[in-house]
DNA sequence: TTTCTTAGTGTATAAATGACACTAAGTTTA
DNA sequence: TAAACTTAGTGTCATTTATACACTAAGAAA
């Protein structure tokens, strides 16, 4: 990938992108192809990821990287963890792909971590330059991944299950006016878990990020519920501080 | 450092140590001296890092390291970022001290970022094998450090503000045994501000995670306090997770 | 025996939590 | 056009938790 960039060959960088669809918590997936593939049992699932350039920081590219692979822009991106277990490249069908693609296939790589949640709906997906093409996979189906890839989207998905409990980040993955039973869903979805929707909706007010609108829905077969939006100054003077949004059911500790 | 073994000159770790004695909290340095040196000014204060080796695993690399660099053992590492600015080995005075132990000082390092608690007073630094030799250094007067050192601490200790206050983390800086005035003090030391001590006692006994002993402090001036110490059992089924220790004071937000 | 120092305790008010069930507002359908 | 259907939206009560606050207890030192 690249095209003949000058990659530092040790070190690169993965991006976790959680979407929601259909009442779904998705994962942003790429299809790989082995070098003469032909079939789909060929090709397989990643993150997108690939190594970082040798004068570009970490930040940037995560960035570069996800706009190269899924034309993806704009994302905010946190990093989360480094994995680096010195066999995370060894396994056969990745050394086979590694080989294809890479001027030095055998080096260690060492992989930096990133996670973000977008509106899924909102983002159409370019598939890369390359053969490369990117997929949103309901997480529950998320199947055998490159790499240690599973294991760096579980340790995501439960960042995602503390953090959003810390800090109002659900909101990212829907549009930019939802009603609050969207965000009830995409809140369950997440935490795999109901919640009382009064309770819900008492907290999620309470806490002052969110701004009703005037709009309601329309052409619902009933009550038209009304939006909300961020309210973004107080989003942003949170900044990467916690909130106590702690939801009902965390009974003594939470997540797990 | 590590003699002559087959290192990685692409990817490091650092350890940020956290001690707390004399009533304050303190940062674990070495002391790295340049070339020729031969005065102080000569030397200069880094955190514990080094080369991670081509066949280890990051967690195994921060142990070993610290191991070297300051005598240190079983000390549970938590990793918590990674940094790789291009530019974050390209320092003058980095450089310099880079020539003189690297074979390959001008690559780009990206460091992953550990860091600890311990009873400062229960560990006996040994001084490296090599020059390197280990200080503790109270957190208000760390000075400029090497790299992006400064940057890493700081970073460091925004994080164990967060999580003191999520995971029950402090007794590791104190004796096995301990008061709950001593716990209180470390938890205003890090916090940096004060705690009502009745609240603070009922939180914290409340929590579960202390267990009184018999025994009393001796030969103090003043009523003996009760030994507490940790119930490892409560601790361990914690695991990763979270609990809400929020103390008083974070009036909305905390941290920042 | 008085003084000094830190340990240790309780209460009252205010706020947050969690459990719980009905009405409101539209669309669809018979 | 009325009845049926679907999801939105609301309030209360009992319990728990948070916070602010001041005195007594135990031992050592003077």
């Amino acid at each position: 990938m690249s095209g003949n960039k000058n990659l530092n060959p040790h070190v690169s960088v993965d991006c976790v992108i959680f979407g929601y669809a259909e009442q779904q918590l998705k994962l942003l997936l790429i299809r790989r192809s082995l070098p003469a593939a032909q079939q789909d049992a060929d090709r397989f699932l990643a993150l997108p990821g690939d190594l970082v350039l040798e004068d570009e920081d970490l930040d940037q590219a995560a960035k570069r990287v996800l706009k190269e692979l899924t034309g993806l822009d704009n994302v905010f991106l946190e990093q989360f963890a480094a994995f680096g277990a010195p066999e995370r490249v060894k396994k056969e069908k990745d050394k086979q792909w590694l080989r294809s693609v890479r001027e030095n296939p055998e080096a260690r790589v060492i992989t930096v971590a990133f996670f973000s949640l977008i509106d899924a709906a909102a983002c159409r997906l370019q598939p890369g330059s390359f053969s490369a093409q990117a997929v949103w996979v309901p997480i529950s189906e998320v199947p055998e991944l490159a790499f240690d890839h599973n294991e760096i989207f579980e340790h995501a998905l439960d960042e995602l299950k503390r953090k959003i409990q810390l800090r109002p980040i659900g909101f990212e993955l829907l549009p930019e006016k939802f009603t609050l039973s969207e965000l009830q869903s995409l809140y369950e979805a997440i935490l795999g878990r109901e919640l009382d929707k009064r309770n819900f909706r008492r907290k999620l007010l309470r806490s002052g990020f969110l701004e009703a609108l005037e709009e309601k829905q329309q052409g619902v077969a009933n009550k038209p519920a009304q939006f909300y939006q961020l309210n973004r100054k107080k989003y942003e003077a949170l900044g990467t501080g916690y909130v106590n949004l702690r939801l009902e059911g965390d009974d003594d500790y939470f997540l797990n």
